[in-house]
DNA sequence: GTCAATGGTTGACTGCCGGTCATAATTATA
DNA sequence: TATAATTATGACCGGCAGTCAACCATTGAC
């Protein structure tokens, strides 16, 4: 050990300090003012250096995708451990996962983002290794989700009729839609609507549990 | 009439000449290639008439929201006519702008995009026209949607117990984030994962049925 | 301790693109 | 026809993503 693996933490760090200053450059008071150049001097190391640990911009995206990923997995997570019966998991992850997208909306926005560009069309050996990292840690959301459905068919608390793959993607796609309104709209919704985001958010729980329980 | 008529129907011409010519830019062959200069070139207009009718690029992508969302309207118009009840209508327009989503897979993720910044936060007089109309266009296709729920909740075939307006956005915002997934998923879905789009799609369908039908 | 060689780092530079503006052409008005 | 108003032009500017030849530090051999 030691050499080779004294660099190769060295080199994480590096990337990590990297992350680090991208995350502040592009979540920023102004999102518009997003440079190369300033996540350079932020991280205090070269632009050149920068295209070093990252191919270019999107994968410096990418690479706080995969931050964003583990977030939401946590927050998955912990939904699912609280839920008691199978139905219980899912709701409470579902829940849990909107917490999530309040607590770190700029992950969320980069979450939908990096999960666009990584799914891509025709794009099967990807060169760059955020987009790999990108894309499984965007899968393990899924699996854990997939978990919860299937643990409930088992205890018999989900409807048996239905394919768990299918609903898990059905589930994913229409929480990430539902939450992507209520943060495009914002205070619209309240404002202009008279629609309160909290309750319309317990509205899609309702909405999954009338289509999923047994 | 006559001289100020002329002219109005002139300039309007002269603005759909520019949205055709953006559109076959930022929707062709290669979206990446994608600037002004070749739009201005494509309408055979200087790029300073480009900004002389539309307020920034950003205009330009708003402009051909507003198409998308005319699509959209007519697809879900279409749907709601198919169907006879007030719960088919729903399930039709769903069904149908899915259609809509398939054919013009470029409006649908334009729409995506201009819904976005149309929302954007904190702007409230906005100083471009554009912004406007598609705020207006894509409220419409809103109002559609919201119809038909509430005549369903008036004929019996919805359940009662639910908000129309509440249920409109949640339905929209599902079948949106659906769409999303089956459009960026693309092929992996069939081949990484044996779901084929159409029959998630239609699971989709069951799915919103089980949680509002009467 | 010296000396390559390897791997890591730098920042000036390039090309491109969104957006502007002084000027020019065209059209309306008198 | 002369003058005013409107509409069109494209050279130009600033800024940014991405490159590259030169530079520096660490390492391991002798």
């Amino acid at each position: 050990m030691s050499i080779a693996e004294r660099k190769t933490r060295e080199k994480q760090k590096r990337i990590n300090a990297i992350l680090d200053a991208a995350e502040e450059v592009f979540f920023g008071s102004d999102g518009l003012t997003a440079s190369m150049d300033e996540v350079a001097s932020l991280a205090e190391v070269s632009k050149g250096t920068l295209y070093l640990y990252f191919k270019n911009k999107e994968s410096l995206y990418l690479g706080i995708g995969v931050r964003a990923n583990k977030v939401a997995l946590d927050y998955l997570q912990i939904g699912i451990n609280r839920g008691e019966k199978g139905i219980d998991k899912v709701l409470e992850a579902v829940k849990s996962y909107n917490e999530f997208a309040r607590k770190y909306p700029h992950y969320f926005r980069l979450k939908s983002f990096s999960d666009e560009i990584a799914n891509r069309p025709f794009r099967e050996g990807s060169d760059d290794p955020q987009m790999d990292l990108c894309m499984e840690s965007g899968m393990a959301c899924g699996r854990a989700l997939a978990g919860a459905i299937e643990s409930g068919i088992l205890d018999g608390t989900i409807r048996s009729d239905i394919d768990p793959m299918t609903t898990t993607l059905l589930i994913w796609s229409q929480s990430n839609g539902v939450i992507k309104l209520i943060e495009s709209k914002g205070m619209h919704l309240k404002e202009r609507m008279g629609i309160d985001p909290d309750k319309l958010f317990e509205a899609f729980q309702k909405f999954v549990h009338r289509s999923i329980a047994a």
